[in-house]
DNA sequence: CGTCCCTTGTCCATAATATGGACAAGAACG
DNA sequence: CGTTCTTGTCCATATTATGGACAAGGGACG
């Protein structure tokens, strides 16, 4: 056997599987609705034909779908045949529990799970706040750029500068259709570096407000994120300081749940 | 744009993409626990360079993950993030709950709901019946070829017998591990032919019986089956008339639920 | 109803890619 | 310390995937 590198040498030889994966983020991104064909090239930078040909063959394995009007392309049911596979609920999902059971009750206000997947932030849970008025726009399986949401400029934030710069510049392509850009991105990351946790004062729903705190894997690597949303006039300068405190909590509380 | 054919011609330009799902195919079958190398490369019949290349790339990736200790492959956690991306539960799920319901109230004993994904059967639901003896060995998620449990053989038999024959010799690698091969296999679906569902005498679990019935989508094509596992002593001649009876009835009311 | 501009779909010569035979090396066993 | 498992790697080669160019449908508009 060779001696190991030590530098990690992406593996040869397998172009095409890596971007058939390509491809699956990006419709995954478009969930039940799906994506257009012309989406998925912009989005992953390859040509059309290939994407044609690598969707076509996934659709006669099963792996993605088509909707029949729209023609848009959507992640097929045997994705979650083969998750399947897997044990449910995630070890996060369950360590993360008590404590949004707990700061759902103290904010009142929608609160969200958020992990890292790649280059996109995921939302994987949801808990519904008291308070009359909540924001319900961001549904589980949500998946967006990091960058975009107040869930990916924190977990942004909380990763190395430059792995933060080369993740936003891979995103580039996809940015424009949020309505932000490159540097917009990076200044709100600095931001929420300075802050100790990720804002968004414009939210990607008009009129509402949102506030992540970062969660680190026993590797220092931050791997998820806790949201707090809210229309903007329920989180002003004082309870902003009051919800970034108990989210803070929480999510000291889930890094040690995770690392026990 | 060219005419359509009107034979359906597997696409080309995509091996890599078609390999790399078929050793995703067996390392589900692994659930948890995983799959060790060497048997990717008996069920697949691809070479081993070629299936240690796909499997790395695929941990590269996130898709696949790695044990330790025991250096098995498994299904890795984007798979189920991907999965996130369609709506849940799924619409047979949802249309099957009322007579899972039902039989498992009137049968008492374990009742599954399997599905035919590709070659192989999965088990999506499972309801515990009231009697104190329950088989439990199967699992949501368990999945295993087209043919060696009773609901694979409903299912097979569900289908032309040309259809049948191809996956039975698909899966003729496979059927070892299971104690069985395609002569065996292809009897038993004759009989359940005969019968109007599929049996097991020995169950894969010593001692059981398992008593299954089909599910047709509106196209004609079977999609999925209804399971009662018992200790073989409970499913004598004549309570497995009745079961029968009360499977095959709830059979009927699924495919309505689809089919409307 | 012709033109523009969007989309999706297809062909095929060619370059690049994935392939697998052969070899290396550790581990368990007697 | 050979035997027989397993996993991991190299690299010349031929098969495979690639993408430029073209085809074709459809909607908006005057």
């Amino acid at each position: 056997m060779r001696s190991a590198r030590s530098a990690v040498v992406p593996r040869q030889g397998a172009q095409a599987i890596r971007r058939a994966l390509a491809v699956l983020r990006i419709l995954a991104a478009g969930r039940e609705h799906g994506v257009p064909l012309a989406e998925v090239v912009r989005a992953t930078g390859l040509t059309r034909p290939t994407v044609h040909r690598i969707v076509h063959v996934l659709i006669e394995e099963g792996i993605v779908e088509r909707h029949e009007r729209t023609l848009r392309y959507a992640i097929g049911n045997q994705v979650p045949e083969l998750a399947l596979a897997r044990p449910r609920p995630s070890r996060l999902l369950v360590a993360a529990n008590p404590s949004l059971q707990r700061a759902s009750a103290e904010i009142g206000d929608t609160l969200f799970l958020t992990v890292r997947t790649g280059n996109d932030t995921l939302c994987v849970d949801r808990r519904i706040g008291v308070y009359p008025i909540q924001v319900l726009s961001i549904e589980v399986g949500a998946r967006r750029p990091l960058g975009v949401s107040s869930a990916g400029v924190a977990i942004l934030a909380a990763m190395p500068a430059s792995d933060a710069r080369k993740i936003v510049a891979a995103n580039e392509k996809r940015f424009e259709a949020y309505r932000t850009d490159v540097a917009t991105v990076l200044g709100e990351v600095t931001a929420a570096r300075r802050l100790g946790y990720g804002l968004r004062e414009i939210g990607l729903v008009q009129g509402t407000k949102s506030l992540s705190t970062w969660i680190k894997t026993p590797d220092g690597q931050p791997a998820a994120a806790m949201t707090v949303s809210a229309v903007r006039t329920r989180l002003g300068p004082r309870r902003e300081q009051e919800v970034a405190e108990i989210l803070l909590r929480e999510a000291r509380l889930i890094e040690q749940a995770i690392g026990g």
